[in-house]
RNA sequence: GGGUUGGAGGCAGAUACGGGUUGCUGCGCUUGUCUGUAAAACAAGUCCCUCGCGGGUCGUGGGUUCAAAUCCCACCCGGCCCA
């Protein structure tokens, strides 16, 4: 059973058109594809309907945030994620794995999995690869993801090779512990490595060699400089099977997707529209603004003249800035659903301009619109 | 009209009631940051003049003093009481 289909290829880049195939999705996923993130069973700001209007139909959830709050057999009982949070598309778990990096003063990290003070009430939790992925399988995510750890940037090479080495045991954990399971979700590898060139190439082989449906490009966007985790990926990269997805997590900017689809990739996830959508700061196609400058105060016009989403259509600028200046809970919804609408059209962009075949002219013109800032030698695409 | 009491940053509150370059907290305001969400968060800045060095500024104006936000006088503005 293959979920994963390629429908097209660019011809002057590695970007290529796919559909994913998921239990709780009634059409295949079209990719290149971005998924707005859940962690809590909800893209923050947003109804689900909202997020499923925009196109959305797959979203992200996260194990550790669940299991804590409402907690895994909580949700089983409600009859899984899905049901839980009245969600009509597909699902995907992240294993807690980013937690093992960003909860770095209240984790520690041993062969066996990570122990972890609860950010909440400072209890004591254990995650090991097989509880990770038993917590996933009460949620019961269309796709799940194996329990890694993230080194932060900067690590050193002995570092990193630790942390990357350990992903690779606890990933033949997570995938024999499935198996036995056996459970119908699909569950994704993640490869790391750092910085490192020869740790991604040794960990893109590894992870492939694992045969699972879907793998997973990990330890990026942890502060790294763009230029840092676009290389990253083009040492990954030619070592991941053509014909899975390709998952780039955590990332990113538009600038970051629309580079990382250049070099292949499928899937990605990112906090930045809603994160930033709640702290006024808008992207349009000419870069990114920040709603709450005194500059606004009397604009009247549409934020993002070249954008037609709802709020562009209805709203001005001076009235976005006015309620993010009186902390009106309508702020973060507007800019919230602006963003993901942005990156939805964004999305939709990329995958016509690589049915066009014109990728690379396409991003060029893109990256010259966002502002060149923290693009990678436009000449390195080709 | 008489009495009384008070007046330090954009606002509120506090603090300083003769001695060093006065200045605290909150809010507001300004700018910025955010990448598999410990985030509707966080950081920096925010009296005036000056590019800077530096100078000025405690309601206003006088006075006392080696020295005044601080003491005295007048005025301005506000609270309260009496008429």
């Amino acid at each position: 059973m293959t979920s994963f289909t390629l429908t097209g290829a660019s011809s002057d880049t590695d970007a290529r058109r796919g559909e994913l195939r998921l239990p709780h999705a009634s059409l295949p996923i079209q990719t290149p594809v971005f998924m707005p993130v859940g962690t809590l069973g909800t893209v923050k700001a947003m109804t689900q309907e909202e997020v499923s209007g925009l196109g959305f139909s797959l979203i992200l959830g996260n194990t550790y945030h669940l299991y804590l709050r409402p907690g895994h057999e909580l949700v089983r009982r409600a009859g899984g994620l899905h049901k839980f949070i009245a969600w009509d598309g597909a699902m995907l778990t992240d294993s807690g794995g980013f937690q093992v990096f960003s909860l770095q003063d209240l984790r520690k990290i041993t062969e066996n999995g990570a122990a972890f003070k609860s950010h909440i009430d400072g209890s004591q939790h254990f995650f090991s690869p097989e509880r990770s992925i038993e917590v996933q399988h009460a949620l019961g995510a269309d796709i799940i993801m194996a329990f890694d750890e993230c080194p932060p940037y900067p690590s050193t090479y002995e570092q990193t090779q630790t942390a990357t080495e350990r992903t690779h045991r606890w990933l033949t954990r997570c995938v024999a512990y499935h198996k036995e399971q056996s459970s119908a979700q699909l569950l994704f590898g993640i490869a790391q490595g750092g910085t490192y060139e020869s740790l991604r190439v040794e960990s893109a082989q590894f992870i492939a060699s694992q045969d699972t449906p879907g793998i997973a490009i990990g330890g990026v966007s942890v502060g790294e400089p763009p230029e840092k985790m676009l290389e990253a990926v083009s040492w990954s990269m030619p070592h991941i099977p053509k014909e899975k997805p390709r998952y780039l997590m955590g990332v990113g900017t538009p600038q970051d997707i629309l580079q990382a689809v250049a070099q292949g990739v499928d899937m990605f996830d990112c906090v930045l529209p809603t994160r930033l959508g709640r702290t006024g700061t808008f992207y349009t196609t000419r870069g990114r603004i920040n709603i709450k400058g005194s500059r606004y105060t009397e604009d009247f016009g549409p934020v993002d003249p070249d954008c037609a989403c709802a709020v562009c259509r209805r709203y001005s600028a001076a009235y976005l800035r006015h309620l993010y200046k009186c902390n009106e809970i309508l702020a973060s919804r507007l800019t919230t659903y602006h963003n993901l609408a942005h990156y939805a059209q964004l999305m939709a962009d990329i995958r016509d301009a690589i049915e066009r075949d014109d990728y690379a002219a396409f991003v060029k013109n893109r990256l010259e619109l966002y502002g060149r800032k923290n693009d990678m030698k436009i000449e390195e695409l080709a």
